[in-house]
DNA sequence: GGTCTATACTTGCAAATTGCAAGTAAATAT
DNA sequence: ATATTTACTTGCAATTTGCAAGTATAGACC
């Protein structure tokens, strides 16, 4: 059993990466895959600077600012000094950028729900626990093991 | 608890995606990351072909194709016409691939070991069987909904 | 057998993505 | 007042990407 712990996440990741990848068309833009990332993670941040956004992705601080300029260009992004430190830019979604990120977070859920609807209540249940508890202990283990991340 | 679905499971597939990116030096080398998942696939399926493991992974066929191109280079992968049919290219890991993949499931398991040490049997046991059962169900939803996939 | 289509893979671009090094500008330390 | 640190940006140069167009083999049809 332990020897196929990697495997079932892996399938699992990767069909859930598969379903990221599957729902970038939304308001009728046709967004890549890591700025559908970053418009979910600007929605759920409150009000995050590029480079918390940029570390919570695990993304080169270069690399992302470019890629908020792109999504700024496009019109889903606005980027605001903020009051207190100027040096610091402020991420927020327009009304556009909003709506994008709404809509893939509704297909995402569909699916989801769909996924959801073939299990038993229980079954259900058993799932939002196991997730919930993976990731606490994941958070937990970030420094337990040997953590190469520098 | 259905709009928080989502969330979830997106943060443990990033997590689980860090470890990916983590578990990239090995063996003396230092791939990439998509490098560590074809090595995976070509370790885990029987002589799979070229296209094959492309469509496992989801990647276009002619970037897979250099892809693996570069492994055999650096001497971890190989490609044997197949007999059958010799369009066929049949990957298989060298040795020194085989100790490389090895090296990079030894230490996912070791850090997926090290979240589990902190969960009672009862809590494992759920684990697993959740995962299993996401897995068996977003494989059949796989043309329910609106699959986009084309 | 000979031609025609289909399949498996490869190569030629050209565009997009990446990250390091080196920059700017603002905040903080001394 | 100057030096250092921090947040972000730009200049490259390397890598990765995918479409279009190629080669080579297999199978279909006559």
């Amino acid at each position: 059993m332990e020897q196929n712990l990697r495997e079932i996440f892996q399938m699992f990741s990767r069909r859930f990466g598969f379903l990221n990848k599957d729902c970038c068309q939304a308001g009728g833009h046709n967004i890549s895959l890591v700025q559908s990332h970053i418009l979910y993670e600007i929605d759920r941040q409150h009000h995050p600077s590029i480079q918390q956004v940029a570390e919570t992705l695990g993304t080169d601080i270069t690399t992302f600012s470019r890629q908020v300029q792109s999504l700024v260009k496009i019109g889903l992004v606005s980027k605001t000094p903020a009051p207190s430190d100027r040096r610091i830019f402020i991420l927020s979604l327009t009304a556009e950028g909003k709506e994008v990120a709404d809509d893939i977070d509704k297909q995402m859920n569909q699916f989801l729900e769909c996924v959801f609807s073939n299990m038993s209540q229980d079954e259900r249940e058993m799932v939002v626990q196991a997730i919930h508890l993976l990731n606490r202990n994941m958070e937990k283990t970030n420094k337990c093991c040997t953590t190469p991340i520098g």
